[in-house]
DNA sequence: CTGCGAATGTTATAATGTTACAAATTTTGC
DNA sequence: GCAAAATTTGTAACATTATAACATTCGCAG
């Protein structure tokens, strides 16, 4: 319905959170996947802010809040989250982030500001189907893409001539 | 001139590396770059196969032959040979492979084979321009392209119907 | 030769991710 | 409800990838 608000304009976060936990809940739902709490409190936790989380960022943070937690616990449940398209890894920063297009079929590709660190993930039709052409044309049978596109957010850009 | 062979079709693979070698030499030369043994040797080792290399194998390899290495002896290598556009890093592997496009300015996007482990450098302009559309239609300054495409590739699909 | 900067050696450590098995919890079949 | 089965979580150890810090050596200009 509403078009997501841009990671690095000003908006409403909690709503943004929330919705994502109620698409979360609602995916998890009709898939017959058990949301825990564990599970959703990454899920939260992931999506605190729009810059991509490392595992051991949110352990210490679970950790923080008295949860008795290890490693494997954290990516077990990135792992359950990844599964069911709630949360993408970022392989170039090893950090986890979560989907703004959850519960539709999509390819991501992660624009990464790295002056602020935000990511904005964007779908586009052009892209896939380019990278799917090309990667046809070499008779490669495409099954994951990973795109992520680093440089200056519009913020930060116009932030550049202070140095 | 003429096209390079692709990773997974049978081809003088020594013809591959020796010809990545003098592009190197000549690339080094040319921007006063000092291409060391150690460096000469940790490139050609990348060169071996078509298959993206950790570090640590580079590093293993290295040692097996006598050499007195440590992770920083690769990983400087390795830095080098990246800064003067000699290798890449695939992200979602942690590993890397030889460019077979040094030289050239461009955007490396790889086909990752994920039975064989060959990996295949592409450069599509098609690709490329969708990419910096895409972003920039976000008012995104894009600097840099993470793009890897996992799958199978043309041998391994052919092989599937063995299970 | 001598001094300087680049490159390398060396040791230790940080950051990221996994394995294996035990305990607890939830679901299922009855 | 209740026991068996399956899923989830706890726990400890470990594996892999990468970097920091500092000493030493090497290549070269003066
Ligand atoms: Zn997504
Ligand atoms: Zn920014
Ligand atoms: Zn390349
Ligand atoms: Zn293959």
């Amino acid at each position: 319905m509403s078009a997501r608000a841009l990671p690095y304009r000003p908006h409403n976060h909690d709503a943004c959170v929330n919705q994502a936990l109620a698409e979360a809940k609602a995916i998890c739902q009709q898939q017959n996947a058990r949301l825990t709490p564990t599970r959703e409190r990454v899920l939260e936790l992931v999506w605190q802010s729009h810059k991509p989380l490392g595992a051991y960022d949110v352990l210490a943070k679970l950790t923080s809040e008295g949860h008795n937690a290890a490693p494997p616990t954290v990516y077990r449940a990135l792992d359950f989250l990844q599964q069911y398209g709630l949360v993408h890894r970022i392989a170039s920063l090893n950090a986890f982030t979560g989907c703004t297009h959850a519960g539709k079929h999509h390819t991501g590709m992660f624009l990464i500001c790295r002056a602020c660190g935000n990511a904005l993930e964007l779908t586009d039709t052009s892209v896939s189907t380019a990278i799917y052409n090309a990667a046809g044309a070499e008779a490669f049978c495409t099954e994951t893409v990973t795109l992520e596109v680093t440089g200056l957010c519009p913020s930060c850009q116009t932030e550049q001539h202070h140095e």
